[in-house]
RNA sequence: GGGUCUAUAGCUCAGUGGUAGAGCGCGCGCCUGAUAAGCGCGAGGCCGGAAGUUCAAUUCUUCCUAGACCCA
């Protein structure tokens, strides 16, 4: 038998649910029960453990509860495990800060052994604030096989990715430009960039550089490229100058020099008279050579002109100094043009003996000096200040160089056809990720920068020979044991620097291969995690091949490059003949959380949601619920307390519900099994031998529509969910618990509340059961506690033990009516109306009307009467009926105008519309044509015929006596006249509600009898005295006397009943 | 500077080539045997700005502005 309890508050409610999952083990349950059935694979994009867990990770972990739990109960077996990100220069930066180190210098000589067990430590500062959260907010995720990125075993699948890939000659060496900063001697991750941002003023100059002299030319004719640069230093290492084909550039004379440079910028940098010579494209200037400031390389094919794409005419002179060691774009086209590559500053950021002229200076510093020897030789064209934003090292305030640095890369580049392709198999949500954000990305791929000159990482496993140079790549532990010198060392050996580096290895020249001292980006760590969590190919290789690809995976957008990327990569370059080389199947993906202003969340701005504030105000259901309703993932979304508070309107009302369900059910000592006294075939066996809409004859037609409508939420709930649609799941339930609070419950009260146990009241308790079961598990992956504490009130023995060990709802067809669920939103409609034109006319739906009239302009147009009683009953009036528009006129109401229906007679005369409107509106007397079928119009000599109710409406309007309202297609009007008969009603009514108020003033149980007394004038004695019956049912009483004698009465109070004063007097009786 | 997304009521968001919607908040009222609930009504919008396509644009196209994110 359920339990007919209350439900504590959320919190409380919460923790016990917690503890009853942890008790009885239902998450391993639901793993154990579902192990045999079809995998739905989800992967557990990895946090870091050494940052708290902030609100933006909330939203992502939300979505990634819901889909495991909804499969789960479709009957999948979701296997969820955990994961960690543990290495990268982040977990580095956190040591350093904690020990206080400065630089790589400094960590070097603390020693990197100790460094990297600190780091190791470090990894898990925060991972019981994961936990705690986790398990908070009810994601189900097994950590206890979570896989951990520095594990030998991870890190050894990696390594047989690299060796994989190495192997198919997609792994080389090369330079990769990147923001470097000289005093720590290390580059900066974007994300670390971004933070260094400042304005500053740098030098801007332009500077002069003579084109080759044409052999034809005199002596005294010279021309030169107009060049533009803020950093001076980079000059000495210019190898050629860009210009964009397409744009048009002009020779220009001043004095006897002749200046070459973009024809719309020439107004803007050439001062003083001046005079364009001539006009060619850039494309014509290609190929063109020119003598270079400083000579530092001796290659013919540098300083000459290249045609670049990045060329723009926002500043400078539409020719761009390329020095492809200091600039990204620089070095991209000098790799195209096969430009020469020279370097004079070294890793200090300072010239070496390469640019004597400042030899030993840091770059920076250098400017002057360079600016100034320009201009010595006559190469300045003019200088001054620009100012822009440069990054610095956001640790010791250095600028940051863009420096060209050794680096191995993965050539995704090679496989770029591949990767997009792969990407178009994922269904996106949002979709306009696929061809979008992430699309574009993807057609601009560069090669893969996979090394990282650090510490704490994947080890980079190649090896190269001291003697002969010759590099090898290992690819698992017995590979290393098998070519190291020292296989003891090898076999034992933490992969991990420093202790990786001492394992040397035999060359075939017979000297020893030393590691290169990279570490591995640590995108390709979690990348691999499809593979390396597993420890694939080593073992599990079943496992493996039934996990992979994920069904699923929900991250934030900031993902886009990191681990969407390093996913695809991964697994279409090692799983090229897989039927699915892309790594998953589905992904939602979410936008990061902003403040109640729309400002991004930031430390600085102190603007960060705790979401423990959160989840300790309103509880985890709350929250999840809010995530999942507000909006879709991919909205921006506004966090604060008041925007949670602002949807827990349905989780209210289904707590209401249950709480009305329950008071009743429990008094009356309602049994779900033994309600059913006909064994009939039930369209639909339910769990544990409940077989809803059993019996579905005895249903009153709120029950079979409330049914219906629960069968159309458990389709709509199920599409929505299939189609990663959260939001409109989210939706679909709402409005189901609308229906069932707002309609099916209050248009049902009075069948709970009935004295004798009838079949009637039978149905409508065993209804509500039916319904409130299947809902909460609709409900279960959204707000798992509520759901499951309801759930737990309800179940009967047989059901199992948890509602999140229960089977997915499924539709029953049989009780679906949609007709009836299409009169009865029409009837809500008319309802709304009515109440609309009582509002309108000041009189409360307490006093009783005479009658109502609706009519419907669209949708089903007939109700079926037992529908029109339930509307009668709710508009309080004694009679309802249809009317056709035709009859307007002839009765109590009249029609006032007639209207064109413009998106009918649009389609049909397009062009003609504005003069068929103007047309329409003149005719003389449209309150006679409103009623005619049919109009002719002449129009531009063509007869318009528009048809009534197709092209045209009519509109009517009440008479003194009456009042209309209208919502939807419903259209209602009342008789606002009371007689005498329907005053009386009304003051009997009146005083039931204020005798019922009393008893509960006085205490009353709600099945106490009691004893009525009363004082009033005539009128009100008589109305009493004509529905005493009526009076005496409604309230209980066994006696109902007129008396003014109160001594002895239990309670007592003056009334005022519609304008009357009355006293009455309570007694009650056992 | 480039890319993607977003811009509708005070707030959070739906939506549509044909007279603008919901929830919350606010104001007013109703109902009450779900009662520390429930319901209705109302106020409040040049649908971010400009141009174009169209008989008709909040909706489609282009540009601009602002915000978010990513990249440079």
């Amino acid at each position: 038998m359920p339990k007919y309890e209350k439900l504590p508050d959320p919190l409380a409610l919460e923790e016990a649910v917690l503890k009853f999952w942890e008790q009885a083990i239902i998450f391993q349950k639901s793993l154990q029960q579902t192990k045999d059935k079809k995998p739905y694979v989800f992967y557990e994009g990895p946090p870091t453990a050494n940052g708290k867990p902030h609100v933006g990770h909330l939203m992502a972990r939300v979505n990634k509860d819901l889909f495991p739990r909804y499969w789960t109960m479709k009957g999948y077996y979701v296997l969820r495990k955990g994961g960690w990100d543990t290495h990268g220069l982040p977990v580095e930066l956190e040591v350093e800060k904690s020990l206080g180190l400065q630089s790589k210098a400094e960590i070097e000589r603390f020693g990197l052994d100790k460094f990297a067990q600190k780091c190791r430590e470090s990894v898990w500062l925060y991972k019981s604030e994961w936990e705690r959260l986790l398990r908070r907010t009810g994601f189900w995720l097994d950590l206890e096989n979570a896989y951990i990125t520095y594990t030998n075993e991870y890190i050894e699948s990696v390594w047989w990715a690299l060796k994989t890939i190495y192997n198919k000659g997609l792994l080389y060496k090369g330079h990769k430009v990147l923001p470097y900063c000289p005093r720590c001697g290390t580059s900066l991750s974007s994300h670390e960039v971004a933070q260094g941002y400042e304005m500053v003023k740098d030098p801007s100059i332009f500077f002069k550089l003579r084109v080759q002299p044409n052999p034809q030319e005199g002596p005294e004719e010279r021309s030169y490229f107009l060049v533009w640069t803020t950093t001076p230093w980079t000059v000495p290492s210019n190898i050629a100058l860009a210009v964009g084909p397409k744009f048009s550039y002009a020779k220009v004379k001043v004095g006897n020099e002749t200046f070459i440079l973009a024809k719309d910028l020439v107004e803007s940098v050439i001062k003083g008279p001046h005079e364009i010579v001539e006009t060619l494209t850039g494309a014509e200037l290609v190929g063109m050579r020119y003598e270079p400031a400083y000579k530092l390389s001796d290659d013919p094919s540098a300083y000459r002109v290249v045609a670049a794409d990045f060329v723009s005419l926002e500043d400078g002179t539409g020719i761009v100094h390329i020095a492809p060691a200091f600039g990204e774009e620089d070095y991209q086209l000098g790799q195209k043009e096969k430009l020469p590559f020279v370097n004079p500053v070294d890793l200090e950021g300072k010239f070496t003996e390469k640019f004597a002229l400042a030899q030993g200076q840091f770059v920076k510093d250098a400017d002057a000096v360079i600016v100034q020897d320009l201009k010595q030789r006559g190469l300045l064209y003019k200088s001054g200040k620009y100012e822009h934003e440069y990054p610095f090292c956001w640790r010791c305030k250095t600028p940051l160089l863009y420096y060209a640095c050794d680096s191995y890369f993965i050539k995704t580049t090679a496989k770029q056809r591949e990767i997009i392709e792969n990407n178009q198999q994922i269904h996106w949500h949002p979709e306009h990720f696929r061809d979008g954000r992430f699309g574009n990305f993807l057609e601009t791929l560069k090669d893969w920068a996979i090394s990282r000159d650090r510490y704490w990482g994947t080890p980079l496993p190649l090896w190269a020979c001291e003697q002969c140079g010759r590099e090898h790549c290992v690819g698992s532990r017995q590979e290393l044991v098998d070519l190291a010198l020292d296989e003891e060392r090898a076999q034992r050996v933490e992969f991990h620097r420093p202790w990786i580096d001492e394992v040397l290895l035999k060359c075939s020249c017979g000297g020893a291969m030393r590691r290169v001292p990279y570490v591995v980006d640590c995108w390709f760590d979690s990348g691999m995690m499809h593979t390396a969590q597993w420890h694939y190919p080593f073992e599990n290789e079943e496992i493996f091949k039934e996990q992979f690809p994920a069904d699923f995976i929900a991250e934030g957008v900031d993902q886009t490059r990191g681990w969407f990327y390093s996913l695809l990569v991964t697994s279409t370059l090692l799983y090229e003949d897989h039927p699915y080389p892309h790594p998953f199947k589905h992904v939602v993906v979410n936008l990061m959380g902003l403040d109640a202003e729309g400002r991004k969340m930031s430390k600085s701005l102190g603007n960060v949601l705790d979401p423990w504030d959160l989840i300790n105000k309103f509880g985890a259901d709350a929250v999840r619920w809010y995530f999942y309703s507000s909006s879709a993932p991919w909205k921006d979304k506004r966090l604060s307390l008041q925007g949670v508070a602002d949807f827990q309107g349905p989780l209210e009302t289904l707590k209401n519900v249950y709480n009305f369900f329950t008071l009743y059910a429990g008094i009356d000592r309602f049994e779900p099994d033994l309600t059913h006294p006909h064994p009939a075939p039930s369209p639909y066996q339910g769990e544990g031998g409940v077989r809803v809409g059993e019996g579905i004859g005895e249903r009153s037609l709120l029950d079979r529509w409330i049914l219906s409508r629960l069968q159309t939420t458990i389709q709509n709930v199920t599409q929505s969910m299939d189609d990663y649609d959260i939001v409109g799941a989210a939706d679909v339930l709402k409005q189901f618990i609308d229906d069932l609070s707002n309609w099916y419950v209050r248009n049902s009260r009075a069948r709970f509340w009935g004295n004798e146990w009838t079949a009637d009241k039978r149905a409508a308790f065993t209804t509500l059961y039916e319904v409130l079961l299947e809902l909460v598990k609709l409900m279960a992956p959204f707000t798992p506690f509520l759901a499951e504490a309801i759930y737990q009130n309800l179940k009967t023995e047989k059901m199992p033990e948890s509602v999140h060990l229960c089977d997915w709802p499924q539709v029953a067809a049989q009780l679906r009516d949609e007709n009836l669920e299409e009169e009865m939103r029409q009837a809500r409609h008319i309802v709304t109306a009515g109440l609309q034109a009582r509002n309108k006319a000041r009189i409360k739906v307490r006093q009783p009307l005479r009658r109502a009239v609706y009519w419907l302009q669209s949708g089903v147009r007939t109700l079926r009467p037992e529908i029109e009683n339930l509307i009668a009953l709710e508009l309080n009036v004694n009679n309802l009926s249809q009317i056709s528009l035709s009859h307007l006129r002839e009765g109590e109401y009249e029609v006032y105008d007639a209207r064109l229906i413009k998106s009918s007679v649009g389609p049909k005369y397009g062009r003609l519309l504005p003069e068929i409107e103007r047309a329409f509106l003149e005719l003389p007397n449209r309150l006679h044509w409103a009623d005619m079928p049919e109009i002719e119009l002449s129009v531009q000599g063509q007869t318009i015929t528009l048809v009534r109710d197709q092209d045209y409406s009519k509109w009517a309007e009440p008479k003194e006596g009456y009042m209309s309202g209208d919502d939807g297609p419903a259209h209602v009007i009342i008789e606002t006249t009371i007689d005498d008969a329907l005053r009386q009603d009304g003051l009997v009514r009146e005083f039931v509600r204020l005798v019922q108020e009393c008893r509960k003033e006085a205490g009353f149980e709600i099945s106490d009898r009691i004893a009525l007394y009363y004082e009033a004038d005539s009128e009100v004695q008589t109305a009493l005295e004509k529905f005493a019956r009526h009076v005496q049912e409604e309230t209980l009483a066994v006696m109902l006397q007129r008396d003014n004698s109160f001594g002895r009465v239990e309670f007592s109070k003056e009334l005022d009943v519609n304008g009357h004063r009355a006293k009455i007097g309570l007694v009650r009786k056992r």
